[in-house]
DNA sequence: GCCAACGTTGGC
DNA sequence: GCCAACGTTGGC
């Protein structure tokens, strides 16, 4: 059987709470502490190969690098009792050879969709495969 | 530092 | 169930 072709998503952190830097010396994470029920929903939705852009906020605003989900979704162990919060574990691919910055997105039609610019606050968004092609584009490969 | 967007809380 | 108040996020 063949594999499935993965999706993509982009999470957002400030580079000061977790950084992408810190993703690649870990070699691991769990991502967790989301705590919003549309973004939960999308941790949900997440599937073992699925790739994941990394976006640093405020900071810096730009995409940093790309991650892989090792596992899919089980419950965020940081999660009070009886609540059902979820995370999922992330591995690093590689930085990207370009960040790309929010102004780059901003700019470029084919992006005018993107969550990230659409709502602001979601922490957990889809990305589309077309999306994910520029995105990838502007990166530099 | 400011402010807009938006999610949550609590009074009614 | 409505909505004002408040807190947080995140861009500028």
């Amino acid at each position: 059987m063949a594999a499935k072709k993965p999706s993509y998503w982009l999470v957002k952190q400030e580079p000061e709470a977790y950084s992408w830097s810190q993703l690649v010396a870990d070699t691991v994470t769990a991502w967790t502490g989301v705590r919003n029920f549309q973004a939960r929903n999308h941790l949900r939705a997440m599937a073992t190969g699925d790739l994941v852009f990394f976006y640093h906020s405020v900071s810096e605003k730009q995409v940093v690098g790309l991650a892989r989900v090792q596992a899919g979704a089980r419950p965020d162990p940081t999660a009070e009792a009886g609540e059902e919060w979820v995370c999922v574990d992330l591995v690093p691919v590689r930085t990207l050879n370009r960040p790309v910055t929010l102004g780059a997105i901003k700019a470029d039609p084919r992006l005018k969709e993107l969550a990230l610019l659409r709502q602001s606050r979601l922490s957990v968004m889809p990305v589309s495969p077309q999306e994910a092609e520029v995105l990838l584009e502007l990166a530099g490969g």
